[in-house]
DNA sequence: GTAATAAGTTAGATGATTCTAACAAAATCA
DNA sequence: TGATTTTGTTAGAATCATCTAACTTATTAC
């Protein structure tokens, strides 16, 4: 019925509208790294398929429809990632690129196995909220996260989710002993290029920079 | 590099050539449920590739390359099997189709993974071999098997592996608790049918046909 | 050993997914 | 406001995977 292919557009549409809304052909055909022309046909039959509301030279939405299929995709997608850091041992930075291509299996009974297994988790491996089985987000406690970069000195924080995690910045965090959970305390705040110092754990003075203190999402203690 | 298709042609040919060593494009065709101008040119393009043998109006052979990508892709069927049977809990019935997807997921750190909590393991829960890294398979005890229907009464025997299992043959088997390792003793054949009364186990005489009794690849005691 | 049947091949079409080139509309700059 | 740049769209082509129709070669039946 949807095509390994479609799922991809859907769910990258997804992605990308989740804070405004909605996106543009310019920014999915960024995303998905497919020129404009291609992502402009695939929008327009995902609209025929009832998935995306498109019209000419206005902003990409999904439809409700659309939505709830995205979030389905999305939650095999991050259970997938929760499964393979659970019950496998892999490392949170090893398992997008897995779970990328599992998302796409045609078995509910093998994502309900997974779910069971795991019990049922809220979050995945990098504190991104898993959907339900109605495609519906717990929405609740995450966006009332903050940026660590957002912080103050003096601040102490709960590190509870990467936002838009890349192999390298997991990889990096590893290097710290900086796991979600940490407790974080703002140190001191760098005025030139508001790198942070905090301390955590058994860390007591490391250095952030901003582009990493951006990434890091966080909950006032 | 190849794809999902292609992977599913070589691994269909590579069953078929399993034992007369070649197979036909109508085989193929059958076997696939694809036509066989479809089947034709595919071969052909395997055959650009370097992993098939083609010529016009002769039987299809798979190259050594052929047969070692072949064998890696069933490794990956099998291996699945098995996890999904010993660590996930499903039935040996349910494994099939799901592992028939996930043989193409691209990541060997997955199915190393799978292997090592495994234990390695030789065979998956149908009784057939699992190829090495290598493609290389363990025939050695596998061809010495023989079917049940081959036997004699008074032959007492171990039920080693169930050979072309369709979902239809496992549950049967599972409601007669008929379970790989199970000694069997034939206590009588049926002139008529070639139906054969069995014991093993707890069960002191069940009835098995004589289609049941092709299916099952037995060990003499 | 011909006639009928089965198997294999060629040709041409279709839908899916991608691209480049060219053009049109919208947004931004001056 | 008019010029320039960015974004969006249309048109046309390519590749992959599939099909049907028509033809050819091989096998089987009488
Ligand atoms: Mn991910
Ligand atoms: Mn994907
Ligand atoms: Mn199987
Ligand atoms: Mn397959």
């Amino acid at each position: 019925m949807i095509s390994q292919t479609e799922e991809n557009y859907l769910k990258a549409l997804w992605n990308l509208t989740s804070t405004k809304g909605e996106a543009s052909v310019n920014e999915l055909s960024k995303q998905l790294d497919i020129k404009m022309p291609t992502v402009n046909s695939m929008m327009k039959r995902l609209a025929e398929k009832g998935l995306v509301n498109y019209e000419s030279y206005k902003p990409l939405k999904l439809t409700d429809k659309g939505k709830k299929l995205a979030a389905l995709i999305i939650r095999k997608h991050r259970l997938t990632e929760m499964y393979l850091v659970e019950k496998m041992g892999f490392g949170w930075e090893e398992v997008h690129d897995i779970a990328e291509q599992i998302e796409h299996i045609q078995s509910p009974a093998f994502f309900e196995k997974m779910d069971e297994l795991l019990g049922y988790p809220k979050i995945d491996p990098h504190g991104s909220p898993i959907p339900d089985k109605n495609g519906k987000v717990e929405t609740e406690q995450y966006i009332r996260y903050i940026k660590l970069s957002d912080c103050k000195e003096g601040d102490t924080v709960t590190f509870m989710a990467v936002s838009h995690s890349s192999d390298e910045l997991l990889k990096f965090l590893n290097s710290r002993d900086l796991a979600l959970g940490s407790k974080i305390k703002v140190k001191s705040i760098e005025p030139f290029d508001e790198s942070m110092t905090v301390s955590y754990a058994s860390r007591k003075a490391e250095m952030l920079s901003n582009k990493v203190c951006d990434k890091l999402l966080v909950r006032p203690v």
